[in-house]
DNA sequence: CGAATTCTTGATAGCCCTCAAGATACGTGG
DNA sequence: CCACGTATCTTGAGGGCTATCAAGAATTCG
C-alpha cells in the first residue's frame, strides 16, 4: 500500500531525515485531498492519523463556548500535523483547509512504530514539538498584554518567519490566504479592528496590504516594535548545525 | 559525581521510568536550592541544564517590552524544566522560584545522552512536551475570548488539575502560592481585576478564597462555565494505560 | 451582470485598565 | 507579646480601547 509521493515526503529531509527505510515500505499511507473550507477532522475525533501536508494551507482551530473561533496553528507544505497529541485519545482541535490541500495520512500506530525504530527521528520530533510549545508561549505573551496593533504586527511577522524558513529565503512579500475574519479569530479581535489596524499600518508606511498579499516595507522597525524573536529561523539554523555535527561524527 | 537524591528522582517513575541505569551513574547532577523570589536563569541565558524540581513551586515568565510580566508555566515537584527548549541556544523565558525550592540540574548534553540511550524515555518526553503544547493552545483560547471572570476560573481549574494529577487525588482545597499580582500576570489582567473577580466568585458561592488557599465549593459548575477540559487527567490516565500494555508485552 | 462574500468607516457601549486611598495581613525587631 | 514597616488586598471613580451594530463600498465568482 505504498504511496510513492507519500514515501517521498516521509523520506524528505524535513520530516524523516534518516528513518529506517525498510519500515517505510511497509507503512500504509493515504493521500487525501481537501477542498477550501473542508474539515479534515473535528475536535474530539479519535486520534487515528498523523498528517503530512503536501499542498495547501490548513489551520487548527477551536470553536468556543460563546460561538467564537480561535485559530491556533497554520500548516503549510511539509508540516506535520498531530505530533503534539500523539498521546491523546481525542484531537484537541479541529483541522480545516484554508485552501485546496493535499495530505498524506499515516496511521498513528504506524507512525509511532517508525519513530521507535529511529531514535534520531524521534529526537527530531521532540525538538519540533518543543519549538511549537515555545512559539505558543510567546503567542500567549503577545495575546495577553499587547494592544490590537501590536498583536497584528506580531502575528504577521510570525507568519512571515514561518514562510521564510520554508522557502529558505527572506521575502518582503507574503502570500496570506486569510480573510480579516480569520486574522481576527487568530488574535481574539474582530474583523472590524483588523481592518482599522491594517489601514493604519498602511498609512504609517509599514506595510502595503491587499487581500491575500502583504508587502513589508519596513520589517526591521516592525520587529523592534513588538520585540519579535524569530524562533523559526533560530531553530532552522541550529538544526542545520546539528546535522553537520552528525555528519562529521 | 553521583548525587543520591538526584539519582532517585531520575529513576522515579514520573521521570525516567526505564532509562538504562548504568548511564545514570556516570551523569553529573547537581542539587541546587533557591530562595523565594530567586531567579534560576534569565531569558536569553545559554541553555546548559535541564532541571528536575524536587521541592517548591517555580514559574517561567517573560518580561515584556512595556515592563509588564507574563507568567507562562508553573512547576511543582517532579516536573521537568527545559524539555521544550532543548534545541535552543538561549532560554526563551526566565525561571523564578515562587517559594523556597530545590532543583536537580542535569547538563543538557548528558540529558540528551541519557535520552538517546532510552527510546522509551525519549518517547515519554515527546508526549510530555506535546501535552504542554496542547495546554498552551487551550490557554490561548482562554486568553483571547474570555472575559476576566472566565479567564480566572479557567486558570484556577488548570492549576487544580495539575496539582490533583500530582497528588493522585481530587482535592477541593488548593494551596496556591501566588499573589493576586501573579495571577494577574498569568492572565494579562491587573491585580485590581483579580481582586474584584475573586470577591464576586466568593459572593456567588463558587469558591472560598484566602491568601494562598482556595476552596472549590462547586467545581462542577465552574468546569461547565468555562468548558474546561482536564488534559492533565486524560494524559495521566492514558499513560497508565500505556504502561500496562508495555508491561504485558 | 448579479449575488455573495469581504472589507471599510462611523457611532455607541461595555469591559477592564489606571489611579488612588484606605484596609488587612505579614514579618521583623524590640 | 507588641509596634512598626512593608507587602498585599479591597473598593471606588474615571477614561481608553475594542466590541458591537450598522450601512455602504469593493471584490470575487458563477
Amino acid at each position: 500500500m505504498l504511496n510513492g509521493f507519500g514515501k517521498h515526503v516521509l523520506e524528505s529531509k524535513s520530516v524523516l531525515s534518516d528513518a529506517s527505510k525498510e519500515y517505510i515500505d511497509s507503512i500504509d499511507m493515504r493521500q487525501n485531498s481537501f477542498m477550501e473550507g473542508e474539515i479534515v477532522y473535528n475536535a474530539g475525533d479519535s486520534v487515528n492519523y498523523v498528517h503530512i501536508v503536501q499542498q495547501g494551507w490548513l489551520t487548527s482551530l477551536n470553536v468556543l463556548a460563546n460561538g467564537g473561533r480561535q485559530l491556533l496553528n497554520f500548516y503549510t507544505p511539509n508540516d506535520l500535523v498531530g505530533l503534539e497529541f500523539l498521546s491523546s485519545k481525542e484531537t484537541p482541535s479541529t483541522l480545516k483547509a484554508l485552501s485546496a490541500s493535499t495530505l498524506v495520512s499515516v496511521q498513528r500506530d504506524d507512525f509511532v512504530k517508525i519513530m521507535r525504530e529511529s531514535p534520531s527521528l524521534m529526537e527530531h520530533f521532540l525538538l519540533i514539538v518543543g519549538l511549537q510549545d515555545v512559539i505558543m508561549q510567546e503567542r500567549i505573551c503577545s495575546m495577553s498584554r499587547m494592544d490590537a496593533k501590536h498583536k497584528i504586527v506580531y502575528f504577521l511577522l510570525l507568519l512571515k518567519s514561518k514562510v521564510d524558513v520554508k522557502t529558505q529565503e527572506e521575502s518582503q512579500s507574503l502570500f496570506l490566504p486569510l480573510t480579516q475574519y480569520e486574522i481576527a479569530d487568530s488574535l481574539g479581535l474582530t474583523n472590524v479592528t483588523v481592518s482599522k489596524v491594517m489601514s493604519e499600518l498602511e498609512r504609517s508606511g509599514y506595510i502595503q496590504y491587499k487581500r491575500q498579499r502583504i508587502e513589508f516595507l519596513n520589517s526591521v522597525d516592525l520587529t523592534k516594535m513588538v520585540d519579535f524573536k524569530d524562533r523559526y529561523a533560530q531553530f532552522s539554523k541550529r538544526l542545520r548545525g546539528r546535522d553537520n555535527i552528525a555528519t562529521a561524527a
